[in-house]
DNA sequence: CTTACTGCCGTAGTCATGTACGGAGTCAAG
DNA sequence: CTTGACTCCGTACATGACTACGGCAGTAAG
């Protein structure tokens, strides 16, 4: 029965979008929803197109862009921009397999102290607090000037 | 000719633990770092215990520890105590692989996208952008409940 | 018409991990 | 003894993504 998508009170907009409403309103703030006019005295009113949009910021966001990132994608929406678009694109894209990489680095090393920690058997101390605390090239940590997902 | 280790001021300390001054005052304040007892209107001396600790904390970070979880560990500091350290370890590991998954789902969307990108000729407008409007579930994003690396 | 929700708006707080600043005290070299 | 570097301490700022609060106004149900 949710079938009126269009001019919503800004409550029933949040709920549609699955959002709080303060969110809208922080959204609103940075930029990216517009606020639409308001009635003189009355109450602003969203529709399908807001609903969308906030869905393509969580879509987005769930992709690791920044809300400032999703800012810039916004300003492409258009989509006569294919270039920048996808210039944004492939920069997450090369983020994100840089951080793959370290998280696999990562696991390695967290495995092999879970199980050393197992493997101990009359050990006094624990090998896993003993590996950390001599630990500072454990993960050799290639991790850059590059900006992080 | 760095070898005293021991007596240092903040400044050495700092330098030698490769952090700021204002770092340690910070994991200070934390309770991640004890405060030496201070001579009675004079300035605190530390040594090499505080240098590995310093190094602890930050190759557990490496790791994907928040600092509050390596306050915890170190209250496990003195090694009797392997089943909670590896309990946490344990964790750790395990979010590491759920967010290796996410990042896989992620690589996986934002190639697709910028091929698709890429391969569009002709086309009014940019695919990438095109998706995202609509990509509520693209990322299904089982990201439940459980605490982010 | 009254009452109880909402909406509107601005300001402020939260969390994590630090970084920066300013004034006062201390220490060692010259 | 003076100078300059360093320490101490408290407080404020920075970032990202919200979340909360408080007061006032419009709106819907009885
Ligand atoms: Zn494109
Ligand atoms: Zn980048
Ligand atoms: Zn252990
Ligand atoms: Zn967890």
């Amino acid at each position: 029965m949710q079938a009126d998508f269009e001019n919503l009170t800004i409550g029933a907009f949040a709920k549609a979008a699955g959002v709080s409403v303060e969110t809208i309103r922080f959204y609103q703030r940075k930029g990216l929803l517009p606020e639409p006019v308001k009635p003189y005295g009355g109450i602003r009113r969203y529709g399908e197109a807001d609903v969308t949009r906030v869905r393509f910021v969580k879509s987005a966001q769930r992709l690791g862009f920044s809300l400032n990132e999703i800012a810039e994608l916004l300003q492409l929406e258009d989509g006569t921009h294919c270039e920048e678009a996808s210039g944004l694109a492939e920069h997450k894209l090369k983020d994100v397999r840089e951080k793959m990489i370290d998280l696999a680095r990562l696991e390695a090393v967290l495995f092999e102290l879970v199980c050393a920690c197992r493997a101990r058997k009359g050990s006094v101390s624990c090998p896993l607090i003993a590996s950390l605390q001599e630990g500072a090239k454990l993960v050799a940590s290639a991790r850059g000037s590059h900006d992080r997902v």
